[in-house]
DNA sequence: CTGCATATAGAACATTGGTTTTATGTAATA
DNA sequence: TATTACATAAAACCAATGTTCTATATGCAG
């Protein structure tokens, strides 16, 4: 699979299209369809442009087969109807958890998955999940048990609910993010905790909190 | 659109081949895919049940299109990927809230709707949603601006949250359920507010929470 | 039995839609 | 300038696939 990069303006319009085709009714558009709705002259201009994406790894194509265009995600898997991201630990304030390779390598059957609305991975990628050991989120609404899903991000703004990596301690801890001058307050989310303040370049932003499962049964 | 009854064991055949088919590929099958699936000698019999299972309502025909089969729900509406719900109003403590018709009838693009996990109607079946209003359900970590996923019901266990009518009163709360004796408890998710016990029959539980969505942005 | 609705068959038809072939234009590069 | 990769065009080809036509069988009501 060739490396994505810049992309022609015109095959950008097509991949687009494709997405909100199948969004909208539910099955990939013929290339007949790419070609009216991008004004393309010709059917093979179409066809060569599908092949470009397919080669970049945007899509597959059942040969010979109507609309069988598939929309592939970020990591070369179908986009089918309900996403996935794996439980890759649990985290709580000072507790440890495991490395996070957002190359995520083979082993994929290992961990227990959440399903999450299709809604997220469209807007922030590749995501993944933490479960929430303790209450000592407790004032951000995040309860004993929780899930956390994760989007894996380097920065975050102030303010924001982060995967804060200590280096120096080794430790990962969920906290509100603030860039303070030369240094970085990580604010717990349990009033009776106090805030850990540290040198900037010791910790980490490792992702941020972007939705919670939390269940009801 | 006809009533749906007892249906030939080859039709029912068919249809849970095409739901099959379609969470499999991410496209329906061609007529000649269940031809051959189902094992039928023409591709006239598929087309004739196909006419039948339209008439029922099962499905959707986009005429002179390949794959051109839609999948309908119970509700007629396309099965697409992401299953939204309707937010039919919000609640808060004491607020009074619209009255729901799970027989929900014509007007279905008034409301917001909000994107959620398959997995939720699929195994609750027709849900809708409300808006939070302020804090007073803060103890059970849902903030104001919170959606709440509930599924119509009649009857609650103790401990539930659910979507309570006072009769008399009414007016609809969002409320821990208790049936103690002959009356129940309402209990809010408050510390600062106290429970309301009122006499059993002047309650009528109209919903359940099922899931909690939060936006972080 | 007759008539009628339902269900199945086989075959052919007609359009849709994926693919191929050949030709042209443009920009970067040796 | 010649070469090459990239992008666009027009037209045709033909397999995939929706549709139709005719014939047959079965069960049920009159």
């Amino acid at each position: 699979m060739a490396p994505r990069k810049k992309m022609p303006e015109r095959r950008r319009r097509i991949l687009e299209f494709i997405q909100e085709f199948y969004f909208e009714n539910g099955i990939p558009p013929t290339v007949r369809d790419i070609q009216q709705a991008c004004e393309i002259s010709s059917t093979s201009v179409v066809d060569y442009n599908l092949r470009q994406l397919e080669e970049a790894g945007y899509l597959n194509r059942r040969r010979e087969v109507a609309r069988g265009i598939e929309l592939l995600d970020r990591e070369g898997e179908p986009v089918s109807s309900a996403p996935r991201v794996q439980i890759v630990g649990s985290i709580a304030a000072g507790q440890p958890i495991p490395v996070f390779s957002s190359e995520s390598s083979a082993s994929s059957e290992e961990f227990d998955t959440v399903e999450i609305s299709p809604d997220l991975p469209r807007r922030h990628g590749k995501l993944f999940a933490l479960t929430v050991n303790g209450t000592s989120m407790i004032d951000a609404l995040i309860d004993d048990g929780d899930v956390v899903v994760i989007k894996p991000v380097h920065e975050a703004t102030n303010g924001e609910m982060v995967v804060a990596w200590l280096k120096d301690e080794e430790e990962a801890t969920l906290k509100k993010f603030y860039h303070e001058g030369d240094r970085v307050r990580l604010q717990p989310a349990n009033s009776t905790m106090s805030p850990i303040y540290c040198a900037t370049d010791n910790v980490e932003v490792r992702g941020k909190v972007v939705t919670v499962l939390r269940k009801f049964s």
